[in-house]
RNA sequence: GGAGAGGUUCCAGAGUGGCUAAAUGGAUCAGACUGUAAAUCUGACGGCUCUGCCUUCGAUGGUUCGAAUCCAUCCCUCUCCA
């Protein structure tokens, strides 16, 4: 066991804000373990890099013999957070809810000790509370503290509309911090709000308020807005060690000392070091990407597998070689003699359109067997195979029958 | 129930009768360059049998030589009043 300042130490890292940190240093001087909740929503349950910050920050808590509620949202699932999205989501079937929640779990145990987490559905006692235990639970609140949540402030202002549910999510997720009696609560930046309205609400029902900790949202691969599945800007911690690796090290420059700080489990003093040897020209960023990548591969899945992916992206990428695996196509002339260039490309799915291969071809972005090809109006003739490239990624083998 | 405002291409957001397949930014894709799928610069970004043709601006009808732009009805959203 760490020295309880070391052990703060290590609980403050990344975190964005601790709510209220002189009440977590006494909780955890208590000496009993703490319950810590982190809620999810099983209605995706893929869990990419972005869900692992807070994962990580979770198993912390674990090292140091708290306990762990993992909170599936499968009644909170009706209603969905307020996202501005979707109004409202279709109920998920029992089945379905287990299903996600076991994938869920699966993967998180990647992360954390299966013996010191407790997976808890809140259907339990939220069905229970029934529509006159929602009436109460919602006078606690008034529509001017709702409108103080950052997301209800910008679409009211904007004049997007807000349906009358959506408030009601943040109620039920604080009723499961008091149905817990929860000490710690764990977030997303953007969940400052539902914490919160946890800490209030066990207040007012007579229990000791929950501290909140949360982490800074994970920027995604674009590196503009949070990761996210529906953003189609993430890295799942399910995808092949090629996907990853590829993935990781199209993060820009600045960006990596974040996903740095975020995710590798180097000492900051170790992250510092790289920082000042790349601004000193003294090594390749480049390199430093490759070190990440390798490590976050490694942890789902094994240091050989690192390594290969290692490899094969410098066989593609550095040495721009055609892939060993390309895939073979035949496209169908339905008794026609020849088939244009920009159809057969589509048809070989290599592009969605005709359109999209006709303005390749005129970006100088496409070749056959390495010859660029610039004529859009090539005809293919009946039988002939070769190998076709689109920019720098797209590949296959055609054969026109 | 009443009075206003608005619904535009993946997203944000211009455009209020022809010059508009529709400004600009973001995302995306390609080219150059490189250290890589970073950064930067350049270009593309509805579809097709592609120097031409066809279909888009909430939906359906209408006015007009011509409509995203005008009119009617409908659907949806927001604001204010009750």
């Amino acid at each position: 066991m760490t020295s309880f300042d070391e052990a703060l130490a290590e609980i403050k890292r990344g975190a964005e804000e601790i709510l209220v940190e002189e009440e977590l240093v006494e909780k955890l001087k208590s000496g009993r373990p703490l319950k810590i909740k982190l809620g999810m929503d099983p209605t995706a349950p893929d869990i990419h890099l972005g869900h692992t910050v807070i994962l990580n920050k979770l198993r912390t808590f674990q090292n140091l013999g708290h306990e762990v509620y993992l909170l599936i949202g499968d009644f909170t699932a009706q209603v969905g957070d307020p996202t501005g999205k979707n109004a409202t989501r279709p109920p998920l079937s029992a089945e379905k809810i287990k299903e996600n929640a076991k994938t869920y779990a699966d993967q998180a145990f990647k992360i954390l000790d299966p013996a010191k987490t407790h997976i808890v559905y809140n259907s339990e006692w939220l069905e229970k509370l029934g529509a006159s235990g929602m009436i109460k639970l919602a006078a606690k609140q008034t529509v001017a503290r709702m409108l103080e949540r950052d997301d209800f402030k910008k679409r009211y202002a904007n004049g997007t509309p807000i349906a009358i549910h959506e408030f009601i999510y943040p109620l039920l997720q604080a009723y499961d911090s008091v149905a817990l009696n929860i000490d710690v609560e764990l977030g997303g930046s953007d969940q400052k709000f539902n914490l919160l309205m946890g800490r209030e609400l066990q207040k007012e029902m007579g229990q000791k308020p929950q501290c909140t900790l949360t982490m800074p949202l994970l920027v995604g691969l674009d590196g503009v807005k949070k990761m996210s599945k529906s953003a189609g800007n993430y890295i799942g911690i399910h995808e092949s060690p090629d996907e990853m690796f590829g993935k990781i090290m199209s993060i820009s420059d600045d960006m990596m000392w974040n996903y740095y700080e975020l995710l590798s489990s180097r000492s900051l003093k170790e992250i510092a070091q790289f920082k000042s040897d790349v601004a000193s020209n003294s090594v390749n960023p480049r390199d430093i990407k490759i070190l990440l990548a390798k490590e976050i591969i490694t942890r789902y899945h094994t240091a050989a597998d690192a390594d290969a992916a290692e490899q094969n992206f410098i066989n593609r990428f550095s040495k721009n070689a055609i892939p060993e695996d390309l895939p073979e196509v035949t496209v169908s002339l339905d008794g026609a003699e020849s088939i244009q260039v920009g159809t057969m490309l589509k048809n070989a799915g290599l592009t969605e359109t005709s359109s999209e291969a006709i303005r390749m071809i005129k970006q100088n972005a496409v070749k056959c067997d390495g010859e660029l090809v610039n004529n859009t109006k090539l005809e293919i003739a009946k039988g002939s195979t070769g190998v076709w490239q689109i920019g720098k990624r797209r590949f296959a083998k055609i054969s026109v029958k």
